[in-house]
DNA sequence: CATGAATGAGGCTTCATTCAT
DNA sequence: GATGAATGAAGCCTCATTCAT
């Protein structure tokens, strides 16, 4: 009883090494080579598998490709959310987001690269994804006009203007790393809470 | 006499009939499937001429492609500086440019999905077409910081996010066109100009 | 009537010349670039006609080539005859014959590369043009066998042996043409002759 | 612990079968239709295989044919060197090799075919192949014309021609095998020592 | 479970030939 | 007759996916 259970442990050891070893190596190969580039022979060479391995853990390419978006997506959303929960006004929470959304893009390059990278947004769930941040900041925009924090505007297009920018700077700061995360978040959130005009 | 003259207009004509065909067939099929969903095989079918056809017009695939790119970003390019050249300072430049950005993605839907849009950016035409925007944008910042008019700051950065406002905005705006370009453009000037947060 | 005739005297000047160019062309285009490296808008552009045009004078590309090797077989195949009478023995008709073919390899290159360069006998018609060469030859040499001028043996391989001495001598000689056709000839036709080995 | 090994073997057992039926396959195919008619396609169904499967053995199918080719060259190189290295004397050593050559051909009638058949020498390799025989009887030649072996004459001439021979009356026998290589050979190898005409 | 050999649909490109003008 | 634009069958090659071991 003991040995069967612990041969099982064994088992879904390995099961899980193989597994990690495999998103790990679709994180590299996709953020290198995009995701036309990146051959499945080539991820799975990358974790050391056979091809066949590859398709035991994930039935197509896009289902990878999928799980690291929608992983990426789901821990960045957790982590800003906690920054907006110690944040005490929409400005603040703006801020917090920002510094977040660079951070984590600091942390996981490879992520960021097949989410926002060249070679990305082709895919729906990219899309989606992005829909998904681009909808909760459109909940703190609105929050901030009506409580007189922000100017009013078109909270839509502000949002989709703020993830704009994200991205793009993100996705040049990923290749030209010769500023830190934190000034370029700063530098950013300044930006979108400013403006580039001189104060009248 | 004018005979041969006037076979080889017919002939021209017919020339330039195909040509104009496949161009616009490449630019819809491009914008709605992306580099890499739209197949040869795809552009010779709209444009309503065989595949073979098509290679006595363009030598690859990649070249419609470039060519798009190119004249797209030419002329965005020259409708820049135009109304650059009116502009006062370099607040006016920037929020000018904006406008034209817009408006120029109104009248070009299909080129600014080719350009901006999902599965773009992954060709290095793309990338440098953009960086060439970026380079024009950096030089109006510099300009605007050491006049006074901008606040200071990283003017790469800046530019960088300013391109990525630009081209989510409008990437979000061509599939939602419940606003006006006018209304869009207005709002991502004045976010880009003062900020988010209200004045004092 | 004159009229009439005058034109039509015209008309198939003008066809003739047309013909004769497209021929003159078939041939270097042929000879420069191998059968399937010649194409016929190649052809028909060193003919100064358009590609149509060539479809008018010959039905197939293949055509051109049966006729070129054609041609120059039964050019070839009567300026031997007439060397051929003019010797006195099976000998003197071979020294004779290989003379006639260097010379009339020097006067027609592109037509002997054409026939027997490389990218040539993949052709039928090639080989056959080849085999009634090898027939007249055997002729000769079984003459020669009866009447004791020539040593015996078997006149079918010493006759493909013989053709295939001139054929790869002509495409040798005509890319290094630092000696003189006669000259082969007389190497070729010594060898042919008296063979390697010093006489006793 | 053999298990790993053991399955190993099996596999490579099986991509050498593979392999060799490719080869055996492209040999074939290659002979019967030369390199511009034999079809990636037709090797592959020769071989019992899928296309793509032929990608897996060679890159290109031009790859497979400098294969086969080269190795021809280098198996009958061999042969010959070994063949003139028991020869006595010039005379020898270019009888051995005619015989080696002959041998060799009816061991090997495809790889044959594919380099010295119709449609071959359009290639460089095979070009480049036979120029590489082409020097060796010029040395051999030369040397026979040094120590009087051989009658005087032009050597590069006489081994282009003593090549043409060969590969000539090769290409007859392949397809019209009614006498045995060691007649071919020998008929061949006596009209190249003594020629044709009677000595007196 | 793991493997990698095998598969074949599908994409790009060429070019002999046709045909409307 | 002459033209050259148009055609599409056919060939090469790639790679996601399957499957026998």
């Amino acid at each position: 009883m003991e040995a069967g259970t612990e041969k099982q442990d064994r088992r879904a050891d390995r099961r899980a090494r193989t597994a990690r070893e495999l998103v790990a190596a679709a994180e590299r190969v996709l953020a290198a080579k995009g995701y036309h580039g990146a051959k499945v022979a080539d991820i799975a060479r990358e974790a050391g598998v056979g091809v066949g391995t590859f398709y035991l853990y994930y039935p197509t390419k896009e289902a990878v490709f999928l799980e690291l978006v929608e992983e990426a997506a789901s821990q960045l959303k957790a982590q800003m959310q906690e920054a907006s929960s110690e944040a005490s006004n929409p400005a603040d929470v703006s801020r917090r987001r920002i510094e977040v959304f660079f951070h984590f893009a600091a942390r996981n390059r490879d992520l960021f690269r097949i989410i926002f990278g060249h070679d990305a947004s082709f895919h729906d769930v990219v899309r989606s994804a992005q829909s998904m941040f681009a909808a909760d900041i459109v909940q703190n925009i609105r929050g901030g006009m009506e409580n007189g924090v922000f100017r009013t505007g078109h909270p839509e297009i502000w949002a989709q203007a703020l993830v704009g920018m994200c991205i793009h700077a993100v996705s040049w700061w990923v290749e030209h790393d010769e500023v830190s995360a934190t000034e370029v978040a700063g530098q950013v959130a300044a930006l979108a809470q400013h403006g580039m005009v001189n104060g009248h």
